[in-house]
RNA sequence: GCGCCUGUAGCUCAGUUGGAUAGAGCAACGGACUUCUAAUCCGUAGGCCGGGGGUUCGAAUCCCUCCAGGCGCGCCA
């Protein structure tokens, strides 16, 4: 509808140039909304006080003079008003809103996608925590942010891959061996120093046990040197599996794992660094290898080979990164956890370099969770192993408790997230607010087959019937969700779907109370259940895009 | 010192990419279940949108500046 008034504005727009009403081209930044209040008509648009200095005229004497070719441009616009200081409010013959209805009942669960995305490749790239332990409350909400947005762009209609990259080379991945046989020998009696730096957490005994449980105690007696690998490898590869489960059990699918060893096996950052020095993008300097980001806006020249011979990370993510262009992937989207955000101007640095435009890379930020309990901060730190896993908060407010808080929030602002309100069952915890509403409408409409109405089919409602101003809401709520999930996959938030469900079933539940969908009037009762039939389409579609359970009771 | 993020009701947060009288939920108070699920609804109260300048028809939103909190600023990952 709101595209429909758009064209009946530019129309209008151009008949009045032919007239010689107006002079100016017709600008493109002018809106067509949904007003907040009733009174302001169905649609309003700005045009006249964008016009206004373009035509230099009063935008009041605009809207006069173009609310009076409006009126007259189509029959579904019943009345126009001019209010404020020169919007032009639009009231819509109710019956243009009822095709929502139809629409819905045809796309069912394809109703909110689009092809805004044209199909475009794109790669979103989340998690990729280190294989060194598991995962956290902060990972958790990168993971249900990461996950919800791939499901948007799919929505959108990009061409979508979810990869996890897995930082399983270089010194942490050391420690984490070394962690490893050391507790693995203190289980066999050779109890020795833990140094300051290594993990201390208690799933390096669940990981040394597992050794022992395999291969008893043929490795108490061999030098470090020889059988780290060893640790190491199987250190990682047990926490990987750990974190794929934890994964898993969240709800969140990945199209792939990509190793950085990998990398490293097939000569790809080898590769990458003689093809900048081939081009001049890298010079020697103080026995170390630097890459020029500053000529390609970074604040500094960053190292790529260190003064021991050894690679830095940076070298790895141009590698990988270069190996998602190969891959063809036109959109590159890493969330990354907000402390990370400094290292940004450098991968784009590198980007630049190979003439990547700016819009193909972007980062989503991840700001931190601070967790409590019933007010009071648990205290975290890695190191010493004392954190609350992802795990641990699934299993005590579950998973779509826990999914929902985290997608109910902008991702670039902090995050409170208390243990205690999240496990409520009550009016405290947004989702059950969203999956009542679902439960309810599937109750309805249960009790209604028992009384022998069946579900109904657009064909055969009268949407006419449609009267209330409560019904007239929702259906502009219910049109407008497919231009919310492209803009929610344009400006990259992911969190504007929950927003908008919270708002959906305000109305829904608010409705719910005033108006019964099963009455004695057959026909009326078959148009409600229709309607309440499409909000539950559109929750179910919300909802999934989210990975949160629409639950048919509760 | 420099950079990024945040600052909106007592608390937790939205605010449709500059629009009309700034909105929810919780907490507080008062109401609504003989009728499709009360995990719900209705009402009351609660605000110099951190402060100050600027841009314009119009600013919580954009620019400058200051204040407060968080996070970065490695030949760590």
């Amino acid at each position: 509808m709101k595209e429909l008034l758009r064209e009946i504005i530019a129309r209008t727009f151009e008949q009045c140039r032919i007239e010689g009403l107006l002079r100016s081209e017709l600008p493109p930044d002018f809106t067509v909304e949904l007003p907040r209040s009733r009174q302001h008509g169905d649609l309003a648009t700005n045009i006249a006080m964008v016009l206004a200095k373009q035509e230099q005229r009063p935008p009041r004497e605009i809207a006069e003079m173009f609310a009076g070719k409006l009126s007259q441009a189509d029959p579904c616009i019943l009345k126009v008003e001019i209010a404020g200081p020169g919007f032009i409010n639009c009231f819509i013959d109710a019956c243009a809103w009822h095709d929502v209805l139809e629409r819905i009942e045809a796309q069912a669960d394809r109703y909110g996608s689009s092809d805004s995305g044209q199909g475009r490749k794109v790669m979103v790239e989340f998690v990729s925590a280190n294989p060194t332990g598991p995962l956290h409350i902060g990972h958790g909400r990168g993971a249900a942010v990461g996950d919800a947005f791939a499901r948007v762009l799919a929505f959108a209609g990009y061409d979508v891959t979810r990869e996890y990259y897995i930082n399983d080379v270089g010194n942490q991945m050391n420690n984490l061996g070394r962690a490893t046989r050391l507790r693995y020998l203190e289980l066999h009696g050779c109890k020795g120093a833990f140094p300051e730096d290594l993990y201390r957490g208690d799933y390096i005994y669940d990981v040394a046990r597992l050794v022992s449980a395999q291969h008893g105690d043929r490795f108490v007696h061999e030098r470090e040197e020889s059988c780290l690998p060893f640790f190491t490898r199987f250190a990682s590869d047990t926490i990987l599996q750990g974190i794929k489960d934890d994964l898993r059990d969240f709800g969140v699918e990945f199209d792939s794992w990509f190793s950085e060893r990998t990398l490293f096996e097939r000569g790809e950052v080898q590769k990458a660094l003689d093809d900048f020095r081939a081009e001049g993008l890298v010079y020697e300097q103080d026995g170390a290898l630097w890459f020029a980001a500053s000529r390609f806006g970074d604040e500094k020249d960053r190292v790529v080979v260190k003064e021991d011979g050894k690679t830095t990370y940076f070298a790895s993510d141009i590698a990988y990164h270069r190996d998602k262009l190969r891959r063809g992937f036109a959109g590159m989207i890493d969330i990354w956890g907000a402390d990370h955000h400094g290292y940004i101007p450098r991968l784009r640095s590198f980007l630049r370099a190979l003439g990547v435009a700016d819009e193909a890379f972007s980062v989503i930020l991840i700001q931190m969770v601070n967790l409590l309990r019933a007010g009071v901060p648990v205290a975290m730190s890695t190191r010493s192993g004392e954190f609350v896993t992802l795990r641990e908060v699934m299993d005590e407010v579950g998973r779509d408790a826990a999914r929902f808080s985290f997608l109910t929030r902008r991702s670039d602002a902090q995050l409170d997230f208390d243990l205690d309100v999240a496990k409520k069952q009550s009016d405290e915890n947004p989702v059950y607010y969203v999956q009542y509403a679902h439960a309810r409408i599937c109750s309805i409409l249960r009790v209604a087959e028992e009384k022998g109405l069946a579900a109904p089919v657009f064909a055969d409602i009268d949407a006419g019937l449609l009267t209330a101003p409560e019904e007239a809401d929702l259906l502009k709520q219910l049109s407008g969700f497919p231009a919310l999930v492209s803009g929610s996959a344009r400006a990259r938030e992911p969190h504007r779907i929950a927003v908008y469900l919270m708002e959906l079933v305000g109305q829904f539940h608010s409705y719910y109370t005033k108006h019964r969908v099963i009455t004695d009037d057959e026909r009326l009762s078959r148009t409600r259940m229709h309607l309440i039939t499409c909000i539950r389409t559109v929750l179910r579609n919300g909802l999934a895009v989210l990975g949160v359970g629409a639950p048919d009771r509760m």
